[in-house]
DNA sequence: ACAGTGATGTCAGTTACTGACATAGAAAGT
DNA sequence: ACTTTCTATGTCAGTAACTGACATCACTGT
């Protein structure tokens, strides 16, 4: 028997989460959380940045999927075909569990706080991928440019993909493709 | 003679933003802004919601003219070009200010949670662009995508823009086109 | 047995932000 | 001219996010 209960930055996600859903964002004190907890707010505090990040930890292993996806591809591969690449892998890397992301987006959709945190997260992924494009020797002003658009089509893909749960059968890479070629369509005019 | 000093909220903008740029944004607190400005922290409140507002505060205008935009085009005018006319109508409202343009995303560049506000105020003017195009009655689910491209391309050619200043004698709509057509050729592969 | 380690607790402090009330000129009404 | 009302600001007390310093105590290895 150990002296703590276990996994509790695991237990501080759900307590937060839940509450986050029952009260509202705003209306929700560290405190609280961490009661719910069994833990202290500072503990909670050890364990997350700040009231946001708690909802977002977990991203931090996205940025090492994308590298190495990005740094897996054939050197003749397309700085499109790359970032395409790059966009399934997160896609894939992206856990298969509805019932907890439908909710953490409904809690984030509610509050702008929360919103600010995720579209940083993205702006860190955009950071990320044209490194790594940089770094393979792609050459220079394009990259930012179709990362940053390849972000707002994975953006868009992702919201369908969890707007349409439990309906829809269409899986998170398929969207991506849809939702790449309606791109191209409209662009053309 | 008034009993006031006038232009309180510029006085309060100006020493913020001089502030941030001389210690950073986190170490510089409002009670301090507000003293160099000759007024108290209670009324700093008054005038911007928070800290990081007094930055972006301004960027209200842009979603009356971005409606504006849209709602002036004429009725044949594909969504394409319509998002287009918004982005050209935001870069013509941007002040012809370059010193403090640049001061004031050099501060923005140095701390993540001015980021922040400067994605959810692009968030916010994709919902405006958005829904005025489904108020015209443009079919639904390809929308968002759009403009959400659209933007990235705004944010890139913005930046771009407020780096070569000085230099370069490319104007913001110029580099907007630019970076347009740019993504139609990257797109291809 | 005992010293060290690591996850947690306790506590005091700073600062962003808010609500309630006070004040003093300026403007407006009579 | 006198009074009332208006408005931008100040004062003050309070909440809650976040931080640093130090304490605790079961477990671990020697």
């Amino acid at each position: 028997m150990s002296r703590w209960e276990p996994n509790a930055r695991g237990r501080l996600e759900q307590a937060a989460l839940d509450l986050y859903q029952e009260r509202g964002f705003e209306q929700t004190t560290v405190a609280e959380i961490a009661e719910r907890a069994g833990l202290t707010e500072r503990t909670f505090f050890r364990y997350f940045a700040d009231k946001r990040e708690v909802l977002f930890w977990g991203q931090g292993r996205l940025h090492e999927i994308v590298v190495n996806a990005v740094a897996s591809q054939p050197v003749t591969a397309s700085p499109f075909n790359i970032v395409v690449a790059a966009l399934e892998a997160m896609a894939a890397a992206v856990p298969d569990r509805p019932e907890f992301l439908q909710q953490r987006q409904a809690v984030i959709a509610q509050n702008p706080e929360l919103q600010e945190r995720e579209l940083l997260k993205m702006a860190s992924l955009i950071g990320v991928i044209t490194e790594a494009l940089q770094q393979r020797g792609i050459p220079g002003p394009t990259v930012r440019l179709l990362v940053e658009t390849g972000i707002a089509v994975y953006r868009v893909a992702f919201t369908r993909w969890v707007d349409e749960k439990e309906k829809g059968p269409r899986t998170l890479p398929q969207l991506l493709r849809e939702a790449l070629d309606e791109l191209k369509a409209v662009l053309a005019f």
